[in-house]
DNA sequence: GACGACGGTTGGATCGATCAAATAGCACCA
DNA sequence: TGGTGCTATTTGATCGATCCAACCGTCGTC
């Protein structure tokens, strides 16, 4: 074990050529050892592996990356996040992308992605010269959203977090299923005895958004259920939508469950009923969406969707692995299913007739005696949503 | 203008040889005028810096890399954050980070750290060796952090986000004057009329948490107001902190106000208060520390300290461009004062007598008939805090 | 007017790996 | 024996920038 003397880091660095003189071979056979171990001797492969492993050494970047134009990295544009309740989307995504790609053998390379900017482009362009990464990680992915054409176009392997809500899909991507989340809170929240369940979303044209809306209305109409006057809309912001939420509270036959389509607009729910003297979870149910650490922190705590962060990020290392091996492999696309997180807010009472004994569950989550969704979600080439399934087909 | 060319990726890349010669000069010159100005005759530099312009020319840090063994490449490593109800600080800081960084002509470059994990250094080790980042970005820093040693002991530039909590200051750093910030937060309520203030802290022996409590402690004393009982302890949860507040709450002489040293103990306070059909504001004032998303969206909303994040991202990639450009230059701390946000959970009632009036307030913000803080604060060679106060008054 | 000093420039070697092509080693069959 | 077809390994060139040492012209000085 001479592991422990190299990584005394300040000295001469290991290289190939000195592997190769300990192993008794050429500098190339060392390189075939490391890129190609099939071409080799199984016992030469081993001398050499040893040698590698007693110098330590490890192959310089910045020398193979000059040759190959490749260089193990990814780029991950950051894009300043407005402070919304639930913004340790970033956190923990990107930890989970950075050590999965690490895993991979990839590194992260982060540089500031101007939003919408004319020149957005230009900085994906400068950190692929500058740097040769070998592909780059979208996230807020929106409509309109004009890097992956641009990606596509150019040939550059990408993944985006977020589906692009394109007319033409492209590219692979990884998203989580907001409609299926928005369904499960339906599904739910009829088990618990509700039958006129609201939803509070944002305004139409966002493709996240109209998405999670679809979910509910999916799910409702699936149920028998009626959902004309029941969807009202403001943008992500608790105030907004303590006073979106009024028609819903105020109607005539007022609404007993609220279904909204992020844990702030939740919120604004909350406060709407507390000005009303009603108590959210007693009189109102509600359900946000992100489980947001201050979910569990609200009194009554809030019922959420999780979404599976840790598992896009894993996921997008996998399919950008595979987008690197193979180039022209068909396109990957990958939904996975929020959890629904159940809380005091949606939680039946104790004691309450709706409270669900666990034998027997009133509904089961995909109701039998209702027809199936009628189609697969709208969209193209897209899995359907099995949650993580290995690879493609 | 040929950007727009040559911005049109996929194409041969442009070489310092082909800058050289459009400029009609040698490569070595080229070279020059991009590291060393200084060199070049003026007419000579503009000439080249015209061909740089009209060719687009970016050089290949690869290529540069392998030369000078740098690779204007920051590492950071990304540790896996406990989901906290302020858990966006990783999202501020990093894209400040980045984003200034990026300015400076480096990049950021993540990898998965492990916490404390034995072979913590090792990922450093490998950071350096793969891809010779030049410095790096530490975080969570913390009591027996073994990571400021090491890397100064080998000489590695560095910058930490926090102070080294040991005995002996160790390296480059910036921090929030969290000390600063508790202090800020009593001089506000004993501004408002309080007299009873309790802290509710973190256990002891953690660096932040103590720090911040000793403001507490110091602005207390300063103001000649006792603090024996006064301080009391939970782990970051607030459940615990609801648990642990009461015997502030029900003592015989319950406090008036709580200064907490973490927005989500702040929220054990409410419903501790709660709890006893009190109302936080109205009858006990709040504090929190953090400023999380959820601050304000509470009701009522809570009163925090501010951090700020995006400046210690600039500052951190200002010291370690000043370290880098001199190695053995003396250690720079740096220490940014939190801001107060004040919110309807510390605001004087509307028409109470505790509200001050704007033009003769009953304590200013430096009570003159109390002696001066007795001593800078306790820690060497850092800087006065005197950072960004804008609206903290 | 030759000399050294100096600012500015030049050609050639070099960083450490990979690529392409050539070679050695070996079995097999005519 | 000699050619053929493999496979395993070696040799030499190369990626693009920087470092080094030498070079050249100009100026001031003795």
């Amino acid at each position: 074990m001479a592991r422990g003397r190299s990584a005394g880091g300040g000295g001469r660095p290991v290289t190939l050529a000195m592997v190769a003189q300990r192993a008794g071979v050429s500098a190339q056979t060392v390189s075939n050892a490391l890129n190609s171990p099939e071409l080799l001797a199984g016992e030469t492969l081993e001398r050499v592996r040893r040698a590698i492993a007693d110098l330590d050494y490890r192959p310089h970047q910045a020398a193979r990356s000059l040759r190959t134009r490749s260089s193990r990295l990814i780029g991950y544009g950051v894009a300043p996040t407005p402070p919304s309740i639930s913004t340790s989307v970033l956190d923990r995504f990107l930890h989970a992308l950075s050590d999965s790609a690490d895993l991979a053998g990839y590194r992260v390379l982060l540089f500031a992605a101007p939003v919408g900017a004319d020149d957005e482009q230009e900085r994906y362009d400068q950190l692929l010269r500058d740097h040769s990464v070998d592909a780059f990680v979208l996230s807020n992915t929106h409509r309109g959203d004009r890097r992956p054409g641009w990606l596509a176009k150019r040939e550059i392997p990408f993944v985006a977090f977020g589906r692009s809500w394109a007319a033409r899909d492209i590219g692979d991507w990884v998203d989580v299923d907001g409609a299926q989340g928005t369904a499960d809170a339906v599904d739910h929240l009829v088990a618990a005895g509700h039958r006129k369940i609201g939803l509070l979303g944002w305004p139409r044209g966002s493709g996240v958004g109209d998405d999670r809306a679809r979910g509910w209305r999916e799910a409702m109409e699936r149920h028998g259920l009626p959902v004309r006057g029941l969807r009202q809309a403001a943008e992500d912001d608790a105030k907004a939508a303590q006073l979106a939420v009024a028609p819903l509270l105020d109607g005539p036959g007022g609404v007993t469950a609220v279904v909204a389509v992020s844990d702030t607009l939740a919120l604004g729910v909350y406060r709407a009923l507390r000005e009303r003297g009603r108590t959210p979870g007693a009189d109102v149910a509600v359900v946000g969406f992100d489980d947001s650490p201050a979910a569990a922190l609200l009194s009554p705590s809030l019922s959420s969707l999780h979404q599976p962060l840790e598992e896009v990020g894993r996921a997008c290392t996998r399919l950008l692995v595979a987008r690197l091996k193979d180039p022209r492999a068909a396109p990957q696309r990958l939904l996975l299913a929020p959890e629904l997180v159940v809380r005091e807010s949606s939680a039946p009472h104790p004691g309450s007739l709706a409270d669900p004994p666990r034998d027997e569950p009133p509904h089961s989550r995909r109701d039998p005696h209702t027809p199936p969704p009628p189609d697969p979600p709208a969209v193209p080439d897209a899995h359907p949503p099995t949650a993580n399934r290995t690879a493609s087909e």
